[in-house]
DNA sequence: ACAGGTATAATTGTATACAATAATACAAAG
DNA sequence: CTTTGTATTATTGTATACAATTATACCTGT
């Protein structure tokens, strides 16, 4: 989002985890080193390190025929909600605590631009601030390991995400909880903001569980 | 713990991540490709590999100078606790819904020896039962996506959990805790085994944190 | 037609050679 | 003595050669 991912590693790492998520490959489908090699014109090195980091994440499975996406299923996604209504709002409560002036402003800013991508209904772009204001949180909350422990999550839900961001009331509910969230961690209360946190990511659930 | 890794690379990996959990290296020391293949006897392929998904942990940085490694630190430690606090009785209460016959008899047997470890006061295979016990109940609950989340939390507080083992007392309620958990695991009562775990959880993070 | 076995091919695992970059030491100039 | 520039060295990044294993295809015998 931010880093200097210069390595071919990083770069064949992040292209392919972004094409697992987005869905390009089905689950179960095959690749192998060659073939991503041929379309990545790169060496096996940088592919293998790529494909064992997803494999790490269990984005992928590494057999003696070949790499196996594995991908997120509809149970992962309700499991990573799950997850993230336990413990996302522990974030929002410690951005509420340690967010420096600093990425108090990046916030704003974020939100002003997802406010700005939803009036132009730019789907594509209001997906990406919305991810950019979760990282934002995570990253303000102060805790290595618990942005660790998110980051994975959200990542994985960013398919299933798309489809909401496209649906207009839901994109506007979600800014305004977006508002109110950043308005408690504005004001330091830690408690507004857990609360705030469980409620819009409690309404993400339910609008992109709907029917799973 | 019961997985076929074979491949240098992924002993390689084992071994330096243990060696770090361990504090065998503190952190900000300085290690290099070519001395980690000649302390382990192999080329630089299985140790690079190994390395990177170390780095994807933030176990280590791997910067121009070699590879730094990062550990865990106190703070990280309260972190995890409070994570684990939050997300730990959803395995246990999973676990009290999807656990199979023989997932059952696993953990029996592993709370036995735990138990018989206890009497003989061996604290590192106190440890082990202990660990056993938990990654048993994450299987159980049938998440791949809360035991990838649940996993490295625990295996990052193995080095200070050794400690605890240590001390006698805790030990014992420590195990009477995993028989309680278990019980209402095998009636099948996932609110008593939710309670169960959090009540576990806390006692462990007050114990380990004294004085953090 | 089918079963079994053998050779071939495909795939990952490992080692090493080479490239690029950055840190370091050292020397020279001011 | 300090600073600056340069050469050397140390380190990681990448490509490729080689090994080992396994899947596949084919052929042969019954």
């Amino acid at each position: 989002m931010e880093h200097k991912n210069v390595s071919l590693a990083d770069q064949v790492f992040e292209r392919l985890e972004a094409e697992i998520l987005g869905g390009k490959y089905a689950r179960g489908e095959m690749l192998t080193e060659l073939k991503l090699c041929a379309d990545m014109g790169v060496s096996r090195t940088p592919i293998r390190e790529a494909a064992h980091r997803l494999a790490q994440e269990h984005l992928v499975e590494i057999t003696t025929k070949g790499i196996s996406v594995l991908g997120v299923t509809d149970k992962d996604l309700i499991d990573i909600y799950d997850i993230r209504l336990r413990i996302e709002g522990m974030a929002a409560a410690l951005a509420a605590k340690n967010a420096t002036a600093e990425q108090l402003a990046e916030l704003k800013e974020a939100l002003e631009l997802q406010e700005f991508y939803e009036t132009k209904k730019d789907a594509e772009r209001i997906r990406y601030m919305d991810s950019r204001f979760h990282e934002l949180i995570y990253r303000a909350a102060g805790s290595v390991v618990l942005y660790d422990t998110l980051v994975p999550l959200h990542k994985k839900a960013q398919k299933y995400r798309k489809a909401s961001v496209e649906n207009h009331s839901r994109a506007h509910a979600s800014l305004e909880e977006h508002q109110a969230l950043l308005a408690a961690v504005c004001d330091r209360d830690a408690e507004r903001a857990e609360a705030a946190m469980r409620t819009h990511v409690q309404n993400a659930k339910n609008h992109i569980t709907k029917g799973k």
